[in-house]
DNA sequence: TAATAAAACGATAATAGTTATTATTTTTAA
DNA sequence: TTAAAAATAATAACTATTATCGTTTTATTA
């Protein structure tokens, strides 16, 4: 069984912040704004709760190349874009899901639980500036 | 412009061994393995040669979560699946791109070049397993 | 309301994975 | 066969993250 949750001001802060951004930020932006509101926050206490947000699925946890995890707070099903120019991760709605899973029982005998799928390329600003050089 | 590569040893033989595995490995097991063939090579030599050649798309970088990049010397259309029970990653041979990429470009106005699609759940092997219990 | 146990905290040390530095060696082409 | 470019091994440095630990907060119950 896992530990019963109890209330904590930075737990809440944490998800609080996460539901004013569609920007999916990292750990450390959300330890660098959360210090605005309450100055003696510690990184360790930022990341131990992301973890324990995304393991209880009341957040996601998106993984690209290498680099630091970004965090959104909307668990919907959607998928998500990194840009390789700007390094910025954006949300794309739309349902696969069905689609997904129908074709991928039919080549994989093992159960799926879950999937994520993350496409990278130029977001809309820099296609447009690159487009302008 | 990128640097003409020069033949090199220990390259060619990070390519040969990915070549001969279906199991994706890290950098560390890629390293391990090819010291029985060349015992001076270097992790610094496996982590750049992995990371140009991954750069270059003679192989593919399979990130999950947080842990260590997973590498796979064959690049033709596939997708990935890493079970939650014992951390392997093994392919799922079937295409998806056409049903995908008509759907993402009615809901995205970027460029997407690439898109990455990681499945997780429990393998063949672990699900009969946890069947047994 | 005071005592207590569990959970969470802040500070910080430690770790894993990866990248950078540098002096030396290898490759390639003139 | 020499010279420039690229690659190497060894190792230091770095980034993101997790672990440790003594203290504080939260929730429960006497």
């Amino acid at each position: 069984m896992q530990p019963t949750l109890k209330h904590s001001r930075q737990r809440e802060a944490i998800i609080d912040f996460l539901k004013t951004r569609k920007d999916h930020p990292t750990a450390d932006i959300v330890y660098s704004n959360l210090r605005e509101q309450l100055p003696n926050i510690s990184l360790g206490t930022v990341y131990r709760n992301l973890s324990l947000l995304s393991d209880r699925g009341e957040i996601l946890r998106i993984s690209c190349d290498g680099k630091a995890d970004h965090f959104d707070g909307f668990t919907h099903p959607h998928y998500h874009f990194s840009c390789k120019e700007c390094g910025g991760v954006s949300d794309i709605e739309m349902d696969l899901s069905d689609l997904i899973y129908d074709k991928v029982s039919d080549n994989f005998d093992g159960q799926i639980t879950e999937h994520t799928l993350l496409f990278a390329g130029l977001c809309p600003d820099c296609l447009s500036t690159n487009n302008d050089l």
